[in-house]
DNA sequence: CTATACTGGACTATATTAGTCCTATACAGA
DNA sequence: TCTGTATAGGACTAATATAGTCCAGTATAG
């Protein structure tokens, strides 16, 4: 089981690019489709929701394209994921949709609760920056290292 | 998405009967299908996988069933899910399988192994036993209390 | 104008997960 | 030794989720 699903993983990838990029021309779809090998149309229906999601900008007509909304460094993975997959959850129990009427009483709901809420705060702290820079990081020293137990 | 699905749910939930049991006889499938809302087929399934993973002992026959391997405390909910839905992965890259051949250059891999392992790391330190017990835990002083950041 | 680029609904294809069916085997107890 | 109860497991179908495509529409720079 994958927990980031491939389009997902196709979009953090276009907004890597997007950051590489940023403070420049916007980037058209068919480049990014090109430099990051997804098909064309695909990565319109990305670029798409990221767009909806609020974390790029988009121009329309020749020479348009889009740009990251915010600079990388306030971006996060967390917003990425959401954007294209949904909020991700341990198990449907999760979203409080009473799917589960042991709710209440499940024994298992309240680790799974404190761990999700790890995941999402783990996640959260990671900005686009930091994923652009990341040689620096884990070849130099390690700052701001995290652990979840 | 769910990272925990659903038949791992039913498994995790087969386990805390067996756990709640045990010392005592072996409890049928049938027993487990009735009181968890499982079906009685798929129930099977799923005590095969969890037998298979040496997780459970079988006995065949009448009063036959199962019964825990291992006492509760030395079980973890990472071995329950690898049990029925396998190891899980943030994304297909991390399973080493050459799918992306950006692998060694890929900015995001090196975040979201660091995560994968503390996710890992923090299933595994959840015990069956601790589940079973939880409400004393929640109610009462947090012990153990765990964090990702 | 026109070529380029995004928008978005509808649709198809593929993959994954859940669930069922059926036959075989083990064994306790009458 | 027979019978009823229980697990074992392969093969299959159904349901759902995800990925990917197609196409008609709109905006806009030059």
């Amino acid at each position: 089981m994958d927990i980031i699903r491939r389009n997902t993983d196709y979009a953090l990838r276009a907004m890597v690019n997007l950051a590489v990029h940023y403070g420049g021309d916007p980037v058209s779809t068919r480049d990014i489709s090109q430099s990051e090998d997804i098909s064309y149309q695909l990565a319109c229906k990305l670029m798409q929701k990221l767009n909806n999601a609020g974390l790029v900008k988009s121009s329309m007509g020749p020479n348009g394209g889009f740009v990251l909304s915010r600079t990388p460094i306030k971006i996060n993975l967390a917003e990425i994921i959401d954007a294209i997959q949904g909020p991700l959850s341990l198990s449907r129990c999760l979203l409080g949709e009473n799917v589960c009427q042991r709710q209440s009483s499940c024994p298992i709901t309240v680790k799974l609760t404190e761990l999700q809420k790890n995941i999402g705060d783990y996640l959260q702290s990671i900005t686009l920056d930091e994923l652009l820079h990341h040689q620096g990081v884990t070849k130099g020293k390690v700052k701001n290292k995290r652990r979840i137990k």
